[in-house]
DNA sequence: CCGTATCCGCGAGGATACTG
DNA sequence: CAGTATCCTCGCGGATACGG
């Protein structure tokens, strides 16, 4: 609106905001959640090497901030689905974007890694 | 290609790249890289809060990692110009959408985050 | 099944001082 | 100007145990 968020500023909120979303395990979470609702056990087996304390965490942020909903069904046991919010769908183009560079540019970075690794050690 | 890199898998290096560009300083240092090259000393005064140490270490791993490119002209005192490798360039997009996407919405998260304290602290 | 509670190691990262 | 070196704190995140 009138007021200008700039991300450039140390003590402006947006930078929370992207200190949260721009976190390996949100990415993947979000990623994950894009094809729809997913129960609490499953995304922990799908994201390999969450703990769940932190996938707790993670989801538990992400719900606060809008982007995922949470949804108990009165089953036994209990069953929980987890679910992309209209706001949360807005931003999971950009981070599965992330996700997937990494994966397509991998030989890319290994390579340069390579390269510097050998003008570090060599001269 | 015949490796297929999967980002869900704990033990596979897009972890490593990703653990990396999913970085609130990273994400901040990349995105003001895409109008050109830029100083060390005015990447620190351009992203506000970030410390030095911290600066330096991040460019580093951009570089080692063929996202950013340094160069060292031989002024008295030095100058040392940052840029966008190639490589870097087709990551920046996505990069720039992040941190615009918590610019654009913080409204919305702010919002999100009153609810659900609400919610919380009432019942 | 879906978490919370607790302990704790480890490394990110801020502050400060110094160098080429 | 462009870093490196050192100290120190703080909280992320893993392991484990327990509750609803």
């Amino acid at each position: 609106m009138a007021r200008p968020y700039d991300v450039y500023e140390a003590r402006c909120p947006t930078r929370m905001v992207l200190d949260r979303i721009a976190d390996k395990w949100a990415v993947l979470i979000l990623d994950r959640l894009r094809a729809g609702p997913v129960r609490f056990n499953h995304l922990r087996r799908d994201i390999n090497g969450i703990s769940q304390k932190v996938l707790s965490q993670t989801l538990k942020r992400l719900e606060r901030d809008g982007l995922v909903s949470r949804a108990v069904f009165p089953t036994v046991p209990v069953t929980v689905e987890y679910t992309l919010t209209p706001l949360g769908h807005t931003l999971t183009d950009t981070v599965a974007a992330i996700a997937h560079w990494a994966e397509r540019n991998m030989d890319a970075v290994l390579k340069a890694q390579a390269a510097y690794d050998a003008r570090a050690g060599a001269g």
